[in-house]
DNA sequence: CTGATAAGTGAGCAT
DNA sequence: ATGCTCACTTATCAG
């Protein structure tokens, strides 16, 4: 059900690190000046420099990917998130435009009540007064 | 700006086809019963044959990716399909709303003139009638 | 080069 | 076995 989905991280055997003493936290937030200085300082060669230089971007890679998934989801859930919100407002509406449709109908009912006592007294009106 | 995104396929070097004439896409197509009678009558050996298991599967992931992919885009398409479509119903219910309103102006206003009519003319209304 | 994204790969879960 | 989905890798594109 709710399953763990960590992976095996197979990045290692992909570029053996011939530097143990930088964890791969360091090696993707170090600057490519500073690496370069420190690769050189190591005396690695050239081959060495490149699987550093290729597990670097990599691991950038890495991140790239995750950002780029949680963007997808915060998306989706942004989208359902109004979604829910315009069917709220729509349902709060629908209420209202029956509140103002009774309202309506009790405004024209005293008009229409009030125009037949009029008529049921022969009282005569004003024909602007009788627009129905 | 519009880019190809077509990936050279790299399964190819992963696991070399011991069967040239199997193409790919019969390959995943194939029943695994016929398929294990294939690999049987070409007596292919054990690791031939494992191999072409594996072959299969990586291409049959590979499909289930890419619906796993279309899927989410489709979802998200109707997602923002229906969202809008609940933006357009809400516009309209805005403006009904608007119109309602107008005609309980309306009724009220033809009632109290004819109200106001019956009071500047010394008219006596019964209680239940004067209900403002 | 950096960052983002589409496609492909393998792991692990569920059926 | 099959299908799905996650994290990851790789290829590519834009800036």
């Amino acid at each position: 059900m709710d399953s763990k989905r960590e992976r095996k991280s197979s990045l290692a055997p992909l570029s053996p690190c011939p530097i143990p003493d930088i964890t791969d936290d360091e090696l993707v937030t170090i600057s490519v000046r500073d690496l370069n200085r420190t690769l050189k300082m190591r005396g690695l060669n050239r081959e060495e420099i490149v699987r550093m230089k290729q597990r670097r971007r990599t691991l950038k890679n890495r991140g790239y990917a995750a950002s780029c998934r949680i963007k997808r989801i915060e998306q989706k859930d942004e989208l359902e998130t109004k979604k829910s919100y315009e069917w709220t407002e729509l349902e709060q509406m629908h209420e209202d435009n029956e509140q103002i449709r009774l309202d309506v109908n009790n405004w024209k009912n005293k008009y229409k009540a009030l125009l037949q006592f009029a008529i049921q007294n022969e009282i005569p009106i004003p024909s602007e007064l009788e627009g129905c």
